[in-house]
DNA sequence: TTAAATAGGTAACATTTGTTACACTTTAAA
DNA sequence: TTTAAAGTGTAACAAATGTTACCTATTTAA
């Protein structure tokens, strides 16, 4: 079962020999919505890869601030420390499915093998790097270079294309929380994207106009 | 000459073989004080490892706004992107020397040969990228949770270290460029920071007192 | 079915950051 | 040596963001 799913999403990756290891290795797991995957300071045996759904990637500090990063998607892997050597290899990050997700874990020790043994998994593990590490930097710039109303629309037309319907069930509260602001800043400038028609409010939903 | 320098730096990072692979393929360059080593949009064909020095990393928009992300030193590769397959392998931050420094270019095409021959090269790609990864968050914690004041000091302490000086010779206006502020921006909170006692302030100097 | 909790709207105000303007001093160039 | 440029200090004001408070509507739970 794992092999067809791996067949299905992964064939062009991933040489074949590799995902007949990846199958066997592997743990298929469907998660929910709202599941935490892996929480900051995890330990994490297991790397996954996604099937299907889509991960919120986020950030934490011990004081509670809080901040969304990136989503991940099919294609994606989750983690961003495979920790070799020196490295601790606990998450600096958190992942929680943003809607039902499928996923394919794989045990650590299997990474450093596959480097060896499989170009492309050297491509995916590289790319991958590279993939994330793009994604911080639009998150720098996002932060560094945006205004706040600028930042919320980025935040809901890069949920839109996450999401793949331009109506997203979310409250004020929720965005607030993952832009790092207060739940009437975000009202006020919502309110102000819909005098721009660029969306349409409803309680528990926001309609994406212009994306 | 340039396997003594290996030697001296990197002797305990890599295997002897390896030494030998990067003093062959390798070139020694020094570069001075607020060279530009790589820009961004730049095709890069050789890696820097750093020897001796600091590099200043920073991103640019279009715009012209700009940011620091963070500094690089000894034991360090500069890169973001080793561009694998699918990668277009250009630079996506600009890399210029904070003071007189010492490096290693290394051509592209032999990293992919390292990560199958060497143990040592897979763990210090993955490191690299490991660390860089760490950086980049704590540059977005940095920008997404501090107020100008705290990421002011945060940059003077920072450069301390980096410079091994508590005496820094910069203007208000470099430090505004920095941090994407405004040159009175920078002066009002110095002076701030003066009278708080962490710091003295003087004509094209900061002496970082409390750090 | 009533009470409590959640979601959202908005005003008033505080704080932080950005902008403009101008003064003064020091350094570099003509 | 005079002039110009660069570096810094500071006031006054503008804009963006954060906070508190309170209102209404809707949903959920007792």
């Amino acid at each position: 079962m794992i092999r067809e799913k791996l067949e299905e999403y992964y064939s062009v990756v991933f040489e074949k020999d590799l995902l007949d290891e990846i199958a066997q290795a592997g743990t298929y797991k469907k998660v929910k919505e709202n599941e935490l995957l892996l929480d900051i300071g995890d330990k994490f045996h297991q790397i996954p890869l996604i099937l299907t759904g889509a991960i919120k990637i986020s950030r934490e500090t011990k004081k509670g601030d809080e901040i969304v990063l990136y989503f991940l998607e099919r294609g994606d892997t989750c983690t961003i420390t495979f920790g070799s050597g020196l490295n601790s290899s606990k998450s600096k990050v958190r992942g929680v499915a943003e809607k039902d997700s499928e996923l394919i874990f794989i045990p650590v020790e299997k990474l450093e093998d596959w480097m060896v043994k499989y170009k492309s998994w050297r491509n995916f593990v590289i790319d991958s790097y590279d993939i994330r590490l793009g994604e911080m930097l639009e998150a720098i710039d996002t932060l560094a270079f945006l205004k706040m109303d600028q930042r919320l629309f980025k935040y809901l037309t890069d949920k839109v294309q996450i999401m793949r319907s331009t109506s997203l069930n979310t409250t004020h509260q929720e965005i607030a929380v993952d832009l790092n602001t207060s739940r009437v800043v975000v009202s006020r400038l919502l309110k102000q994207l819909e005098n721009e028609g660029k969306i349409k409010l409803y309680r528990n939903k926001i309609e994406v106009l212009d994306f």
